[in-house]
DNA sequence: TCCATATAGATGCATCTGCATTTAGAATCG
DNA sequence: CGATTCTAAATGCAGATGCATCTATATGGA
């Protein structure tokens, strides 16, 4: 698979510890096709968000945080569930907050702190959005996955925290 | 797993064409996790590049392309085997030539193309890449994965043409 | 041959991301 | 209390990406 493993019959001799560390043909195969496979499916469907005019998909996953929680959350717990780094959830709810989807408040409990809710038109977007982006999850993996969608999020999932 | 799918019984009597479009909960499931998986592994592999003071993944994959090539390519080629936009090719060769990492030639055969080859001291950085992204890969995927890497390349596998 | 069109690659500009720093408010400990 | 330290969030700046356009060369037809 790589060219270091011509070099395979020689580590192993001089160096067995680091060979435990290098990785089977079999996992190198599933990292490539992990990212790749990503990077494609991802980008077939942002290429459809935007041409049905719609903001990108991580403008999504923050309205869906917000539509789900039911009520106002602080920045730093969208940090957390969307695993983006703080100044750029900071710069995103800029954006969004410009666009009309989301509104900042101060947070009564700490000064430094707001909250982030949802307005109507924000719940709308995330309804239109959802529109494209299911079928588009359909089209490009659950059909051509079948009933292998169940077996590759639970192998996913072992790869998850 | 979505709030659309309240919907379902609604939608079904209504539009029970639009309905076959939806997802189902195991590819709503796969797809999040997947996104998720390869950002946060891929994350944690650049970390452990940079904190190793090496290139992004993206210079190794340019770098590996052409040791494998064991041949000059053009950046069309490159293009294609690693799913890159051709601004994106040609801004990342210079930055990558800036590094002396590999070198544009003019293109005999065609006056509008270069080839490019990796440089000596871009051989030895794919090198000293490997020795941190091998075992990161195996840190990441294969360990957790065990004998699940096979299954789960194949299902990968059909998610890409 | 010459002109229209297509293709390889580079570049200008806006957007986005990462990193470091800053600001303002909280918490801790003397 | 008051000074130090810690934390939530914003911001300045550099690097990277997407998009459109530009330049130079190739190609194909009248």
């Amino acid at each position: 698979m790589h060219p270091v493993v011509n070099l395979d019959a020689f580590a192993s001799f001089c160096y067995p510890a680091i060979m435990s560390e290098e990785p089977t043909e079999e996992a190198v195969t599933a990292w490539a096709r992990l990212i790749r496979a990503q990077r494609v499916l991802l980008g077939a469907v942002e290429a459809e968000l935007k041409a049905a005019g719609l903001p990108p998909l991580g403008w999504y996953d923050v309205l869906l945080e917000l539509v789900r929680a039911e009520t106002p959350l602080r920045p730093l717990e969208l940090e957390g569930r969307l695993l983006l780094a703080q100044h750029n959830v900071s710069r995103l709810l800029d954006r969004m907050e410009g666009a009309g989807l989301i509104a900042r408040a101060p947070y009564a409990g700490d000064g430094r702190g707001h909250v982030v809710s949802v307005t109507p038109s924000g719940r709308a977007m995330q309804r239109r959005m959802w529109e494209v982006y299911g079928p588009a999850i359909q089209r490009h993996l659950g059909a051509p996955l079948g009933e292998g969608a169940g077996p590759l999020a639970a192998l996913l999932g072992r790869l998850l925290p």
